[in-house]
DNA sequence: TGTACATCAGTGAACGCGCGTTCACTGATGTAC
DNA sequence: TGTACATCAGTGAACGCGCGTTCACTGATGTAC
Protein backbone atom coordinates (compact mmCIF):
# COMPACT_ATOMS: atom_id res chain seq x y z
CA UNK A 1 0.00 0.00 0.00
CA UNK A 2 0.90 3.77 -0.67
CA UNK A 3 0.02 6.68 0.89
CA UNK A 4 0.85 10.47 0.78
CA UNK A 5 4.95 11.02 -0.22
CA UNK A 6 7.20 13.37 -2.36
CA UNK A 7 7.63 16.75 -0.77
CA UNK A 8 11.58 17.00 -1.33
CA UNK A 9 11.86 17.62 -4.49
CA UNK A 10 8.74 19.53 -4.39
CA UNK A 11 9.20 21.70 -1.49
CA UNK A 12 12.64 22.38 -3.74
CA UNK A 13 10.96 23.91 -6.35
CA UNK A 14 8.56 25.55 -4.71
CA UNK A 15 11.21 27.26 -2.72
CA UNK A 16 13.02 28.41 -5.83
CA UNK A 17 10.06 29.71 -7.46
CA UNK A 18 9.45 31.81 -4.46
CA UNK A 19 13.14 32.98 -4.24
CA UNK A 20 12.80 33.62 -8.76
CA UNK A 21 9.59 35.59 -7.64
CA UNK A 22 10.77 38.70 -5.50
CA UNK A 23 13.82 38.98 -7.71
CA UNK A 24 11.68 39.01 -10.89
CA UNK A 25 8.96 41.62 -9.39
CA UNK A 26 11.62 43.57 -7.55
CA UNK A 27 13.48 44.41 -11.15
CA UNK A 28 10.03 45.29 -13.36
CA UNK A 29 7.33 44.91 -11.03
CA UNK A 30 4.51 42.62 -10.03
CA UNK A 31 2.31 43.57 -13.14
CA UNK A 32 4.72 43.66 -15.76
CA UNK A 33 6.84 40.11 -14.66
CA UNK A 34 5.21 37.03 -16.41
CA UNK A 35 4.73 33.49 -15.63
CA UNK A 36 7.54 32.44 -17.91
CA UNK A 37 10.06 35.04 -16.15
CA UNK A 38 10.07 33.41 -12.92
CA UNK A 39 10.29 30.04 -14.36
CA UNK A 40 13.16 31.08 -16.68
CA UNK A 41 14.96 32.52 -13.37
CA UNK A 42 14.09 29.66 -11.09
CA UNK A 43 15.30 27.30 -13.90
CA UNK A 44 11.95 25.51 -14.71
CA UNK A 45 9.60 25.04 -17.65
CA UNK A 46 6.30 26.88 -17.20
CA UNK A 47 4.26 23.51 -16.47
CA UNK A 48 6.30 23.56 -13.05
CA UNK A 49 4.55 26.43 -12.32
CA UNK A 50 1.10 25.27 -13.04
CA UNK A 51 1.77 22.09 -10.77
CA UNK A 52 2.52 24.18 -8.00
CA UNK A 53 0.60 27.95 -8.02
CA UNK A 54 -2.69 28.71 -9.92
CA UNK A 55 -1.93 32.01 -10.49
CA UNK A 56 1.09 34.81 -10.47
CA UNK A 57 -1.36 36.28 -7.94
CA UNK A 58 -1.20 33.05 -5.64
CA UNK A 59 2.74 33.42 -5.49
CA UNK A 60 2.78 37.09 -5.15
CA UNK A 61 1.15 36.24 -1.51
CA UNK A 62 2.53 33.21 -1.22
CA UNK A 63 6.10 35.11 -1.67
CA UNK A 64 5.26 37.72 0.66
CA UNK A 65 3.96 35.98 3.37
CA UNK A 66 6.67 33.42 3.63
CA UNK A 67 8.78 36.73 3.68
CA UNK A 68 6.93 38.48 6.28
CA UNK A 69 7.07 35.35 8.52
CA UNK A 70 11.03 35.72 8.16
CA UNK A 71 11.20 39.26 8.79
CA UNK A 72 9.27 38.86 11.91
CA UNK A 73 11.66 36.05 12.47
CA UNK A 74 14.43 38.88 13.08
CA UNK A 75 12.67 40.65 14.61
CA UNK A 76 11.54 38.14 17.40
CA UNK A 77 15.39 37.08 17.85
CA UNK A 78 16.40 40.38 17.84
CA UNK A 79 14.03 40.78 21.20
CA UNK A 80 16.20 37.61 22.37
CA UNK A 81 19.40 39.97 22.17
CA UNK A 82 17.49 42.83 23.60
CA UNK A 83 17.70 41.32 26.91
CA UNK A 84 21.60 42.31 27.22
CA UNK A 85 21.82 44.96 25.20
CA UNK A 86 23.82 48.20 26.97
CA UNK A 87 21.24 50.90 26.59
CA UNK A 88 22.15 54.20 27.90
CA UNK A 89 19.56 56.39 26.47
CA UNK A 90 16.69 56.99 24.13
CA UNK A 91 19.44 56.92 21.08
CA UNK A 92 20.44 53.61 21.94
CA UNK A 93 17.48 52.21 22.15
CA UNK A 94 16.25 53.25 18.77
CA UNK A 95 19.53 52.28 17.26
CA UNK A 96 19.19 48.77 18.67
CA UNK A 97 15.57 47.94 16.75
CA UNK A 98 16.15 49.58 13.94
CA UNK A 99 19.08 47.11 13.44
CA UNK A 100 16.29 44.30 13.22
CA UNK A 101 14.55 45.96 10.73
CA UNK A 102 17.03 46.65 7.63
CA UNK A 103 16.56 48.86 4.65
CA UNK A 104 16.48 47.01 1.43
CA UNK A 105 15.55 48.26 -1.60
CA UNK A 106 14.16 44.96 -3.24
CA UNK A 107 11.82 43.90 -0.58
CA UNK A 108 10.36 47.79 -0.16
CA UNK A 109 9.61 47.64 -4.13
CA UNK A 110 7.81 44.54 -3.97
CA UNK A 111 6.23 46.20 -0.54
CA UNK A 112 5.11 48.73 -2.03
CA UNK A 113 3.49 47.04 -4.80
CA UNK A 114 1.75 44.65 -2.78
CA UNK A 115 0.59 47.17 -0.52
CA UNK A 116 -0.78 49.09 -3.54
CA UNK A 117 -2.45 45.42 -4.66
CA UNK A 118 -4.22 45.25 -1.34
CA UNK A 119 -5.58 48.18 -1.30
CA UNK A 120 -8.14 46.75 -3.94
CA UNK A 121 -8.33 43.02 -2.69
CA UNK A 122 -10.57 43.22 0.76
CA UNK A 123 -9.29 39.83 1.62
CA UNK A 124 -5.08 40.56 1.08
CA UNK A 125 -5.72 43.95 2.97
CA UNK A 126 -6.65 41.68 5.96
CA UNK A 127 -3.48 39.80 5.45
CA UNK A 128 -1.86 43.03 5.70
CA UNK A 129 -3.47 44.64 8.16
CA UNK A 130 -3.04 41.32 10.36
CA UNK A 131 1.19 41.37 9.69
CA UNK A 132 1.21 45.05 10.92
CA UNK A 133 -0.33 44.07 13.83
CA UNK A 134 1.72 41.15 14.53
CA UNK A 135 4.96 43.17 13.74
CA UNK A 136 3.97 45.82 16.59
CA UNK A 137 2.74 43.15 18.91
CA UNK A 138 6.43 42.12 18.57
CA UNK A 139 8.08 45.35 18.89
CA UNK A 140 6.14 47.01 21.09
CA UNK A 141 7.19 45.35 24.19
CA UNK A 142 10.84 45.55 23.37
CA UNK A 143 10.62 48.71 23.04
CA UNK A 144 9.00 49.04 26.35
CA UNK A 145 11.33 46.67 28.39
CA UNK A 146 13.90 48.78 26.61
CA UNK A 147 13.16 52.32 27.62
CA UNK A 148 12.16 50.57 31.33
CA UNK A 149 15.88 50.57 31.56
CA UNK A 150 16.48 54.00 30.82
CA UNK A 151 13.98 54.94 33.07
CA UNK A 152 11.06 55.69 31.29
CA UNK A 153 7.47 53.92 30.30
CA UNK A 154 5.08 53.95 27.74
CA UNK A 155 1.96 55.32 28.76
CA UNK A 156 0.09 53.99 25.20
CA UNK A 157 2.08 51.07 23.83
CA UNK A 158 -0.54 50.67 20.67
CA UNK A 159 -0.62 54.39 20.01
CA UNK A 160 3.43 54.13 20.03
CA UNK A 161 3.40 50.86 17.76
CA UNK A 162 1.17 52.53 15.08
CA UNK A 163 3.60 55.56 15.04
CA UNK A 164 6.67 53.67 14.71
CA UNK A 165 5.51 51.84 11.98
CA UNK A 166 4.06 54.39 10.30
CA UNK A 167 7.38 56.36 10.61
CA UNK A 168 9.33 53.28 9.42
CA UNK A 169 7.83 53.42 6.18
CA UNK A 170 7.91 56.77 5.44
CA UNK A 171 11.04 57.29 6.16
CA UNK A 172 12.34 54.30 4.17
CA UNK A 173 11.03 56.12 0.71
CA UNK A 174 12.97 58.46 1.82
CA UNK A 175 16.34 56.75 2.40
CA UNK A 176 15.60 54.45 -0.44
CA UNK A 177 14.99 57.54 -2.63
CA UNK A 178 18.02 59.53 -1.76
CA UNK A 179 20.84 56.62 -0.97
CA UNK A 180 23.20 58.77 -1.48
CA UNK A 181 22.28 61.41 0.90
CA UNK A 182 23.49 60.86 5.03
CA UNK A 183 21.53 63.79 6.07
CA UNK A 184 18.08 61.82 4.89
CA UNK A 185 19.45 59.01 7.55
CA UNK A 186 20.27 61.07 10.72
CA UNK A 187 17.09 62.75 10.22
CA UNK A 188 14.95 59.40 9.93
CA UNK A 189 16.95 58.59 13.68
CA UNK A 190 16.23 61.86 15.16
CA UNK A 191 12.77 61.59 13.90
CA UNK A 192 12.22 57.77 15.70
CA UNK A 193 14.21 59.52 18.90
CA UNK A 194 11.53 62.26 19.01
CA UNK A 195 8.53 60.16 18.97
CA UNK A 196 9.83 57.61 21.34
CA UNK A 197 10.24 60.03 23.52
CA UNK A 198 7.44 61.99 22.86
CA UNK A 199 5.43 58.63 23.58
CA UNK A 200 6.74 57.90 26.86
CA UNK A 201 7.95 59.61 29.85
CA UNK A 202 10.38 59.51 32.79
CA UNK A 203 9.62 57.15 35.52
CA UNK A 204 9.57 53.35 36.15
CA UNK A 205 5.81 52.84 35.64
CA UNK B 1 1.10 80.07 -45.96
CA UNK B 2 0.12 77.72 -43.11
CA UNK B 3 1.89 77.48 -39.74
CA UNK B 4 1.34 75.30 -36.53
CA UNK B 5 -2.79 75.03 -35.42
CA UNK B 6 -4.45 72.82 -33.93
CA UNK B 7 -4.28 72.14 -30.43
CA UNK B 8 -8.49 72.52 -29.31
CA UNK B 9 -8.98 69.02 -30.26
CA UNK B 10 -5.78 67.43 -29.24
CA UNK B 11 -5.56 69.23 -25.89
CA UNK B 12 -9.11 67.68 -25.01
CA UNK B 13 -8.30 63.90 -26.12
CA UNK B 14 -4.90 64.23 -24.12
CA UNK B 15 -6.71 65.00 -21.25
CA UNK B 16 -9.23 62.89 -21.15
CA UNK B 17 -6.56 59.90 -21.61
CA UNK B 18 -4.74 61.31 -18.33
CA UNK B 19 -8.25 61.09 -16.68
CA UNK B 20 -8.96 57.47 -17.82
CA UNK B 21 -5.62 56.95 -17.18
CA UNK B 22 -5.46 57.55 -13.46
CA UNK B 23 -9.07 55.74 -12.92
CA UNK B 24 -7.90 52.57 -14.85
CA UNK B 25 -4.35 52.39 -13.02
CA UNK B 26 -6.03 53.05 -9.76
CA UNK B 27 -8.50 49.74 -10.32
CA UNK B 28 -6.28 47.26 -12.35
CA UNK B 29 -3.00 48.52 -11.38
CA UNK B 30 -0.47 50.43 -13.81
CA UNK B 31 1.48 46.75 -14.20
CA UNK B 32 -1.74 45.01 -15.35
CA UNK B 33 -3.10 48.23 -17.47
CA UNK B 34 -3.39 48.06 -21.23
CA UNK B 35 -3.39 50.50 -23.82
CA UNK B 36 -6.81 49.46 -24.78
CA UNK B 37 -8.32 49.36 -21.53
CA UNK B 38 -7.13 53.23 -21.01
CA UNK B 39 -8.39 54.23 -24.47
CA UNK B 40 -11.74 52.66 -23.88
CA UNK B 41 -12.42 54.07 -21.19
CA UNK B 42 -11.14 57.55 -22.61
CA UNK B 43 -14.00 56.55 -25.13
CA UNK B 44 -10.70 56.63 -28.31
CA UNK B 45 -9.12 54.00 -30.33
CA UNK B 46 -5.62 52.43 -29.73
CA UNK B 47 -4.57 54.92 -32.80
CA UNK B 48 -5.45 58.42 -30.79
CA UNK B 49 -3.16 56.64 -28.08
CA UNK B 50 -0.29 56.63 -29.97
CA UNK B 51 -0.52 60.04 -31.75
CA UNK B 52 -0.20 61.72 -28.91
CA UNK B 53 1.70 59.33 -26.58
CA UNK B 54 4.74 57.12 -27.48
CA UNK B 55 4.09 54.24 -24.22
CA UNK B 56 2.21 53.78 -21.19
CA UNK B 57 5.19 54.49 -19.48
CA UNK B 58 4.86 58.04 -20.98
CA UNK B 59 1.75 58.22 -20.48
CA UNK B 60 2.18 57.18 -16.21
CA UNK B 61 4.61 59.98 -16.03
CA UNK B 62 2.60 62.69 -17.46
CA UNK B 63 -0.38 61.89 -15.60
CA UNK B 64 1.37 61.54 -12.07
CA UNK B 65 3.03 64.82 -13.09
CA UNK B 66 -0.33 66.59 -13.68
CA UNK B 67 -1.80 65.67 -10.73
CA UNK B 68 1.36 66.73 -8.14
CA UNK B 69 1.63 69.86 -9.84
CA UNK B 70 -2.95 70.10 -8.76
CA UNK B 71 -1.82 69.24 -5.50
CA UNK B 72 0.86 71.71 -5.15
CA UNK B 73 -1.37 74.00 -6.53
CA UNK B 74 -3.67 72.88 -3.82
CA UNK B 75 -1.35 73.40 -1.26
CA UNK B 76 -0.42 76.97 -1.84
CA UNK B 77 -4.37 77.88 -2.40
CA UNK B 78 -4.20 76.80 1.76
CA UNK B 79 -0.93 78.65 2.46
CA UNK B 80 -3.60 82.25 1.17
CA UNK B 81 -6.14 81.26 3.44
CA UNK B 82 -3.70 80.94 6.60
CA UNK B 83 -3.21 83.99 6.71
CA UNK B 84 -7.04 84.54 8.16
CA UNK B 85 -7.21 80.99 9.78
CA UNK B 86 -8.46 81.45 13.43
CA UNK B 87 -5.48 79.22 15.28
CA UNK B 88 -5.03 78.71 18.96
CA UNK B 89 -2.55 75.75 19.64
CA UNK B 90 -0.75 73.28 17.59
CA UNK B 91 -3.99 71.00 17.15
CA UNK B 92 -5.43 73.68 15.14
CA UNK B 93 -2.17 74.10 12.70
CA UNK B 94 -1.70 70.50 12.06
CA UNK B 95 -5.75 70.13 11.29
CA UNK B 96 -5.42 73.06 8.81
CA UNK B 97 -2.60 71.98 7.39
CA UNK B 98 -4.06 68.71 6.99
CA UNK B 99 -7.05 69.62 5.11
CA UNK B 100 -5.15 70.39 1.93
CA UNK B 101 -3.67 67.26 1.65
CA UNK B 102 -6.38 64.66 1.21
CA UNK B 103 -6.31 61.21 1.54
CA UNK B 104 -7.75 59.42 -1.51
CA UNK B 105 -7.83 55.79 -2.38
CA UNK B 106 -7.18 55.85 -5.91
CA UNK B 107 -4.58 58.54 -5.60
CA UNK B 108 -2.72 56.77 -3.00
CA UNK B 109 -2.79 53.34 -4.84
CA UNK B 110 -1.41 55.23 -8.10
CA UNK B 111 1.33 56.62 -6.00
CA UNK B 112 2.71 53.78 -4.22
CA UNK B 113 2.99 51.79 -7.97
CA UNK B 114 4.95 55.05 -8.81
CA UNK B 115 7.04 55.21 -6.08
CA UNK B 116 8.05 51.33 -6.73
CA UNK B 117 8.66 52.19 -10.49
CA UNK B 118 10.69 55.26 -9.55
CA UNK B 119 12.77 53.36 -7.07
CA UNK B 120 13.95 51.05 -10.67
CA UNK B 121 14.24 54.06 -12.88
CA UNK B 122 16.88 56.79 -11.80
CA UNK B 123 15.51 59.59 -13.90
CA UNK B 124 11.55 58.71 -12.08
CA UNK B 125 13.71 58.67 -9.04
CA UNK B 126 14.97 62.77 -9.53
CA UNK B 127 11.50 63.28 -10.52
CA UNK B 128 10.18 62.13 -7.32
CA UNK B 129 12.66 63.73 -5.21
CA UNK B 130 11.79 67.17 -6.69
CA UNK B 131 8.07 66.94 -6.40
CA UNK B 132 9.08 65.93 -2.59
CA UNK B 133 10.96 68.82 -1.95
CA UNK B 134 8.22 70.84 -3.57
CA UNK B 135 5.93 70.16 -1.24
CA UNK B 136 8.46 70.34 1.65
CA UNK B 137 9.36 73.87 0.26
CA UNK B 138 5.33 74.69 0.34
CA UNK B 139 4.36 73.17 3.46
CA UNK B 140 7.23 74.28 5.33
CA UNK B 141 6.99 78.33 5.78
CA UNK B 142 2.95 77.61 6.06
CA UNK B 143 3.63 75.75 9.50
CA UNK B 144 6.26 78.25 10.31
CA UNK B 145 4.00 81.14 9.63
CA UNK B 146 1.02 79.28 11.99
CA UNK B 147 3.37 78.31 14.53
CA UNK B 148 4.38 81.88 15.14
CA UNK B 149 0.98 82.82 15.45
CA UNK B 150 0.58 80.21 18.68
CA UNK B 151 4.33 81.46 20.17
CA UNK B 152 6.46 78.87 18.60
CA UNK B 153 9.46 78.53 16.42
CA UNK B 154 11.02 75.96 14.21
CA UNK B 155 14.81 75.48 15.18
CA UNK B 156 15.60 73.36 12.01
CA UNK B 157 12.75 73.68 9.05
CA UNK B 158 14.28 71.51 6.47
CA UNK B 159 14.13 68.10 9.45
CA UNK B 160 10.44 69.33 10.28
CA UNK B 161 9.57 69.25 6.67
CA UNK B 162 11.00 66.02 5.73
CA UNK B 163 9.40 64.55 9.61
CA UNK B 164 6.34 65.69 8.16
CA UNK B 165 6.03 64.27 4.47
CA UNK B 166 7.36 60.66 6.30
CA UNK B 167 4.65 60.79 8.54
CA UNK B 168 2.00 61.62 6.03
CA UNK B 169 2.98 59.01 3.97
CA UNK B 170 3.32 56.06 6.61
CA UNK B 171 -0.18 57.44 8.57
CA UNK B 172 -2.22 57.37 4.98
CA UNK B 173 -1.24 53.60 4.39
CA UNK B 174 -2.41 52.71 7.86
CA UNK B 175 -5.90 54.94 7.48
CA UNK B 176 -6.55 53.26 4.38
CA UNK B 177 -5.97 50.02 5.19
CA UNK B 178 -8.37 50.75 8.15
CA UNK B 179 -10.39 53.10 6.83
CA UNK B 180 -13.57 51.91 9.32
CA UNK B 181 -11.52 52.54 12.10
CA UNK B 182 -11.56 55.90 13.75
CA UNK B 183 -8.94 55.42 16.43
CA UNK B 184 -6.39 55.18 13.58
CA UNK B 185 -7.28 58.29 12.32
CA UNK B 186 -7.08 59.98 15.68
CA UNK B 187 -3.89 59.01 16.48
CA UNK B 188 -2.47 60.03 13.11
CA UNK B 189 -3.31 63.53 14.40
CA UNK B 190 -1.87 62.72 17.60
CA UNK B 191 1.58 61.75 15.67
CA UNK B 192 1.28 64.92 13.60
CA UNK B 193 1.18 67.01 17.17
CA UNK B 194 3.65 65.28 18.49
CA UNK B 195 6.08 66.12 15.89
CA UNK B 196 5.33 69.36 15.20
CA UNK B 197 5.51 69.89 19.14
CA UNK B 198 8.86 68.08 19.11
CA UNK B 199 10.23 70.37 16.23
CA UNK B 200 8.84 73.32 17.38
CA UNK B 201 9.98 75.46 20.77
CA UNK B 202 8.41 78.06 22.96
CA UNK B 203 9.44 81.82 22.21
CA UNK B 204 8.88 83.70 18.93
CA UNK B 205 11.79 82.97 17.49
C1' DT C 1 21.05 -3.15 1.46
C1' DG C 2 18.94 -4.02 -3.15
C1' DT C 3 15.31 -4.20 -6.39
C1' DA C 4 10.77 -3.65 -8.55
C1' DC C 5 7.25 -0.74 -9.20
C1' DA C 6 3.50 2.68 -8.18
C1' DT C 7 3.03 7.27 -8.27
C1' DC C 8 4.38 11.91 -8.59
C1' DA C 9 6.79 16.11 -10.48
C1' DG C 10 8.34 18.58 -14.01
C1' DT C 11 8.86 18.65 -19.44
C1' DG C 12 7.97 20.68 -23.67
C1' DA C 13 5.02 21.07 -27.52
C1' DA C 14 0.69 22.93 -28.99
C1' DC C 15 -3.13 26.12 -29.14
C1' DG C 16 -5.13 30.42 -29.25
C1' DC C 17 -6.14 34.89 -27.51
C1' DG C 18 -5.11 39.47 -26.24
C1' DC C 19 -2.76 43.19 -27.12
C1' DG C 20 1.01 46.34 -28.94
C1' DT C 21 2.06 48.65 -32.94
C1' DT C 22 1.55 50.33 -37.68
C1' DC C 23 -0.62 52.72 -41.39
C1' DA C 24 -3.64 54.07 -45.28
C1' DC C 25 -7.81 56.45 -44.69
C1' DT C 26 -11.47 60.04 -43.66
C1' DG C 27 -13.59 63.41 -41.36
C1' DA C 28 -12.60 67.57 -38.30
C1' DT C 29 -10.51 71.92 -37.71
C1' DG C 30 -8.29 76.14 -38.40
C1' DT C 31 -6.62 79.64 -41.79
C1' DA C 32 -6.43 82.68 -45.78
C1' DC C 33 -8.94 85.39 -48.71
C1' DT D 1 -19.22 86.49 -42.42
C1' DG D 2 -18.59 82.75 -45.86
C1' DT D 3 -16.07 79.51 -48.45
C1' DA D 4 -12.27 76.67 -50.16
C1' DC D 5 -8.68 74.08 -48.91
C1' DA D 6 -4.37 72.54 -46.49
C1' DT D 7 -3.29 69.99 -42.79
C1' DC D 8 -4.01 67.53 -38.69
C1' DA D 9 -6.21 64.12 -35.44
C1' DG D 10 -8.29 60.14 -34.65
C1' DT D 11 -10.24 55.63 -37.05
C1' DG D 12 -10.23 50.88 -37.60
C1' DA D 13 -8.38 46.99 -39.88
C1' DA D 14 -4.38 44.11 -40.15
C1' DC D 15 -0.30 41.75 -38.56
C1' DG D 16 2.20 39.11 -35.54
C1' DC D 17 4.30 38.11 -31.21
C1' DG D 18 4.34 36.93 -26.50
C1' DC D 19 2.43 34.61 -23.15
C1' DG D 20 -1.17 31.98 -20.38
C1' DT D 21 -2.86 27.57 -20.05
C1' DT D 22 -3.35 22.62 -21.04
C1' DC D 23 -1.90 17.92 -21.37
C1' DA D 24 0.18 13.51 -22.89
C1' DC D 25 4.67 12.11 -21.73
C1' DT D 26 8.97 10.60 -19.22
C1' DG D 27 12.14 10.46 -15.88
C1' DA D 28 12.68 11.00 -10.68
C1' DT D 29 11.54 9.54 -6.19
C1' DG D 30 9.95 7.10 -2.38
C1' DT D 31 8.08 2.65 -0.56
C1' DA D 32 7.37 -2.27 0.20
C1' DC D 33 9.45 -6.49 0.41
Amino acid sequence: MYVSRTTRRRAQTRERLLDAALEVFAEVGFGRSTVEQVCDRAGYTRGAFYSNFTSLDELFLAMWEQRSRAMLAGVRAMAEQAAQADVRNVRDVVEHVLRAVPLEDAWYRVTAEFTAHALRNPSLRRVMVAREEAIRAAITPVVEGLLRRVGRSVPDPVALGQALVAVHDGTAVQCLMEPADPEVRRRRLDLFVQVVMAYSEEGRS
